[in-house]
RNA sequence: GCCCGAAUAGCUCAGCUGGUUAGAGCACUUGACUGUUAAUCAGGGGGUCGCUGGUUCGAGUCCAGCUUCGGGCGCCA
């Protein structure tokens, strides 16, 4: 937002809002008292006056380590704005006035290692015009404050020969046709190709990341910089350009941008071994440059849904009365039975308090008691569940299980409902109706992105949410299952049998053969199950349910709380687990207990199914498992 | 944790039962052509064939170990 005004300002626009340690360090001993944070130039700028140039003219940072970033530091800065007028808005964005922005400057003798494609020193001295402020003149401005005005100068020129303002835009908003042609806009954004016509232009693509499409820039070859940089360009270079938007003469697209300036913001410095090409990548490859991928096409679309996903999740369960609870990270309660837990400690590793027996003495850790980071948030989700009825968590969780598939990572997001009153059979009506609300979602907000799934990744992306929407889930008793499976003559590697969990090998017929739809399992043998879900009557199973999906296998799984305190008792001594650590968790069951029932949702594992995805890796932008957490 | 497979240019891959100077496409670069669509055409640069050892007259190719990546399974969401 700041940005769009930025460039719609005419005098520069200092951003104090970021801050590098090293950055500042290096500052410091080049400009005394230069300490702090970012100065941002923006604006429509022909001369390729930016951050950086501003740099070079005050000669206050090492240029070609800041080549690539437009941006400079100054505590000079900030009081040079002030006293040159200006001031700083809320944000801690700072503005220059105007009438001081006139002040123009000498710029240093070029500097031969300054090697930025971007920059171009002016060769022609300007001296300060005899109107501005004597104080400007005289005081010893930091060079970075020069900077700023020879810049805020070389625009207010612009400006004078030329009263149009650029707005910014999206590349969405200005390939939605929502604008007219022949808007003047600037569109900014990294390239994602370039081609050249000897008729005297260059097409480029950008794109900006909100949406799927790139737009199509048209680079005339009347532009300064057109021979230098504009030819230059290859995959990756940040770039805004400015200029009409028109209807295209070409095929492919609706709109493109006719440019009266393309200013190349950051280069990239070897285009040959920029690991993001126009050319399909594995996979494989893309998850070791994890921090670049999102600029790929897939990634790119992955990103937007995942988004749209987890909005629709949250618009789902506010229409239906739910309230978010932030469930905590750190948890001190003993495993319950979810899964390993990563351990939560401050203590020096290299040296451990001990007990007089010897154990490490975890009384002395931050919390004086072992803590983890949670499995789930559903045992402290009960508690709002039991308050405010109808609850749910969407958070992150963490398991550190030495889990090496396709399905599995050491930290993932999941969305746990609680809802009082409940049963099993709403439960399962509940976690039907999320699911067909949030594909239906996805299909309708993001065509363009799902279009791509379909295409490249998996033919039948778009038509089985579609089978998924229209079609009601078969519900099967764990009982029928294990009969079915049994009659179904198939060899499995692992022999049925009731008693036995269902293996994906189980779950997959049910779900691929027999059924050809989600299928709700239902009613699990109780001592394959956690202990707070609800005893049957039978005494043998547990109101527990896996909701099995076509293509993913399992992904929800719920049940019925057991309600009744001396039932959960008692389970918790069959499992082996000290009720001493759940006292806060039998409270639910002393206090106005009511039957409640919920269920966890995998996100990823949801990412992954709606597009199309093989791999869970490829559904979260940084992904954890065994052995790896880089980036 | 168990089983299986793979590793050749910046990327995607070919390279047959071991045989002379290891190839293609993309990317990069030079030129031609062009309102182009991951443009096209012609030329050029670019390689410790994952690492270590072994078999052999000869190893990208066969063997062993290691490393890394992938697939399947278990645990689960």
């Amino acid at each position: 937002m700041e940005h769009e005004r930025g460039v719609q300002a005419l005098a520069p626009v200092v951003d104090f809002s970021a801050l590098d340690k090293r950055q500042r360090l290096a500052i410091d001993e080049n400009a005394d008292a230069i300490e702090i944070e970012h100065a941002v130039v923006l604006g429509d700028v022909p001369g390729q006056i930016d951050g950086v140039g501003i740099s070079r003219a005050a000669g206050a940072l090492d240029a070609e380590a800041h080549a690539d970033r437009r941006r400079i530091v100054g505590k000079k800065a900030l009081h040079a704005l002030k006293r040159g007028g200006g001031e700083l808005d809320r944000h801690g964005h700072g503005r220059l006035a105007e009438g001081t922005a006139r002040q123009s400057l000498a710029p240093r003798v070029p500097d031969r290692s300054w090697r930025s494609p971007a920059i171009q020193v002016p060769s022609r001295i300007q001296m300060p015009p005899p109107d501005a402020p004597t104080r400007l003149r005289n005081t010893p401005l930091s060079a970075m404050m020069r900077g700023f005005q020879r810049s805020a100068w070389r625009i207010n020129s612009l400006e004078s020969r030329s009263k149009q303002r650029m707005s910014v835009v999206s590349v969405k908003q200005a390939l939605s046709g929502a604008l007219p042609a022949g808007s003047r806009i600037s569109v900014r954004g990294w390239v994602r190709t370039r081609r050249d016509s000897k008729a005297g232009l260059s097409f480029i693509n950008l794109s900006d990341g909100s949406c799927f499409d790139p737009i199509q820039v048209v680079a005339p070859d009347s532009l300064a910089n057109y021979a230098d940089e504009v030819q230059r360009l290859s995959a990756g270079c940040a770039v805004i350009a400015s200029g009409e938007l028109v209807a295209s003469q070409g095929k492919g697209q609706g709109f493109e941008l006719q440019a009266s300036s393309v200013e190349v913001l950051g280069w990239v410095e070897d285009p040959e071994t920029y690991p993001i090409q126009p050319k399909a990548h594995s996979l494989e490859f893309l998850r070791e440059v994890a921090h670049l991928r999102p600029r790929t096409n897939l990634f790119g679309a992955v990103s937007r849904v995942r988004h749209t996903l987890a909005m629709a999740i949250h618009r789902y369960f506010d229409q239906n009365g739910y309230c978010w609870i932030n469930t905590p990270i750190i948890t001190t309660s003993d495993a319950e039975g979810a899964g390993q837990m990563f351990r939560v400690s401050t203590l020096d590793l290299m040296n451990l308090p001990r007990t007089d027996k010897g154990a490490i003495d975890t009384r002395k850790d931050f919390f004086g008691k072992d803590a983890f980071l949670t499995v789930s948030g559903q045992l402290n989700v009960e508690g709002y569940c039991l308050a405010l009825s109808k609850v749910y968590t969407f958070g992150p969780t963490f398991r550190a299980e030495n889990s090496n598939t396709a399905r599995h990572l050491a930290e993932f997001w999941m969305i746990e409902p609680e809802i009082a009153f409940a049963d099993l059979a709403e439960n399962a009506r509940v976690a039907e109706d999320l699911l067909k609300f949030v594909f239906r979602t996805v299909l309708d907000e993001r065509p363009d992105d799902m279009a791509f799934f379909a295409d490249r990744v998996e033919k039948s992306a778009i038509s089985r949410l579609e089978a998924f929407i229209n079609a009601p889930f078969e519900r099967i008793d764990y009982t029928d299952a294990v009969a079915i499976l049994k009659k179904s003559g198939k060899k499995f590697e692992f022999p049925v049998e009731w008693g036995i969990d269902l293996q994906t090998e189980h779950e997959r017929y049910l779900v691929e053969e027999h059924v050809g739809r989600p299928v709700v399992v239902t009613n699990y043998p109780e001592k394959i199950k956690a202990f707070y879900m609800r005893l049957n009557d039978d005494g043998r199973t547990v109101a527990a349910m896996d909701v099995l999906a076509p293509g993913i296998g399992e992904i929800i799984g719920g049940a019925q709380r057991e309600e009744r305190l001396d039932v959960l008792d008692a389970r918790m001594q069959q499992f082996g687990l000290d009720p001493a650590h759940y006292q806060w968790y039998r409270d639910f069951r002393r206090y106005g207990s009511v039957p409640h029932a919920g269920f966890g949702l995998g996100f990823e594992r949801l990412v992954v199914y709606v597009c199309g995805l093989a791999n869970i890796r490829d559904a979260i932008p940084y992904p954890r498992v065994p052995g790896h957490a880089e980036f």
